[in-house]
DNA sequence: CAATTTTTGTACCGAGCGGTACTGATCCGA
DNA sequence: TCGGATCAGTACCGCTCGGTACAAAAATTG
């Protein structure tokens, strides 16, 4: 029984899209009904049928950019030295929050920094869902003390930390318009510092001054 | 002439900061009048009367905030070296996003990353005054050359940028809860790439692993 | 061809938004 | 003691918010 009466007049996964970059744009709270069907083309009793609600919306707008915006983390986990793996999420994301065809920053970060009270749990989901991130990338760099590809003292959790707050740095000054390059240059230093706070093993070229 | 009629209820300076905290807690959208007002102990048209709308109120929190608790940024700029300006800028940012009688955060982030479009310049303008301090810490270290502190190929203006997404890294992990101690781990690694990246010269203690 | 099922568009709901008119209350100077 | 000036509090403004009732439209099933 492929369908059993109207069928629905827009394609829901793109709509979804247009949801994720007035969200990303405007925010959770600063993204209103209309806007948000005005530019998903659709009306709002619409929305309701097909999404559940602005809230329930929103939640699968994250999960469409986890997957799709944020691939370029599970390519940087599957890389083989810790080095490698830092120097690939740090350069991906500068690359993922100046991408010309998106929304400056991070959808994690315009979401929703700071709520009002009712919606407070929409910015407690945002940061428990970076957190998480954190966390893997804290387990990928602990193999790598267990691989010996990064010194026994090195503290995974600690460095974990420090690489993720250049991410959300990088996402805020992205939101603000500075340009990739310059991105780039900062995760350039971020790297080095890595390098020389963990103790990894650098491939070849030298760390040079800035 | 003191004054003239009926004198106000209430402290101007301590009702702004009651203010801050909301503004803080909530971002700009995020803080209707009513929580202002009730933070605040005052009723809409006085706080219209003293303060001129929602938005001026906002731009004076911003000022009050710039001056009290951004305070550190210029302490740090009054440090001797290079080195220590960016060691006391990281150490203060920490200290001051995890204060314990102040919102977890910083204003200029949480106050709005995103906006509605019809307050889209609320999130511009905390973002040029971001850029604003980020200048002066270029400035500073350009300064640091000139004096011979920093390597003559050092560049003040992608040092400082680094300095700051770390610094606005921070921000944003302390709003999502992370404890201090932690964040000043990152502080320290933040400060030991700095040093790498810009050759600057460390007062005695090594960098050592993390 | 009904009959049924689902989506569509319009029109509307109560609630809260930021902002304000207006009445009383409270101070000053004369 | 009174007039002018300023502030406080209530009650309200038009508007938009997120969400929904309802009927017309468009498809499948018999």
């Amino acid at each position: 029984m492929p369908q059993r009466g109207r069928p629905r007049g827009f394609d829901v996964d793109e709509a979804l899209e247009r949801a994720m970059e007035v969200f990303w744009r405007q925010g959770y709270e600063g993204a209103s009904m209309s806007d948000l069907t005005e530019a998903m083309g659709i009306n709002k009793p619409s929305l309701y049928a097909a999404y559940g609600g602005k809230e329930e919306l929103f939640r699968k707008v994250v999960a469409r950019y986890a997957a799709q915006d944020m691939a370029y983390a599970r390519d940087a986990f599957a890389q083989p030295t810790a080095y490698e793996v830092v120097a690939t999420l740090l350069r991906e994301n500068v690359l993922a929050v100046t991408r010309p065809d998106r929304p400056a920053g991070c959808l994690s970060i315009q979401g929703g920094t700071a709520c009002a009270t009712p919606n407070a749990p929409i910015a407690g989901f945002l940061a428990a869902s970076r957190l998480a991130g954190e966390r893997a990338l804290a387990d990928r760099l602990a193999r790598a003390v267990d691989e010996g590809d990064l010194p026994a003292d090195a503290d995974p959790v600690a460095l974990a930390r420090f690489v993720m707050i250049v991410t959300e740095g990088h996402a805020i000054h992205a939101a603000a318009g500075v340009a990739r390059e310059d991105l780039q240059q900062a995760a350039e230093i971020a790297l080095a510092g890595f390098a020389a706070a963990s103790g990894a093993r650098v491939p070849e070229q030298a760390t040079g001054t800035v």
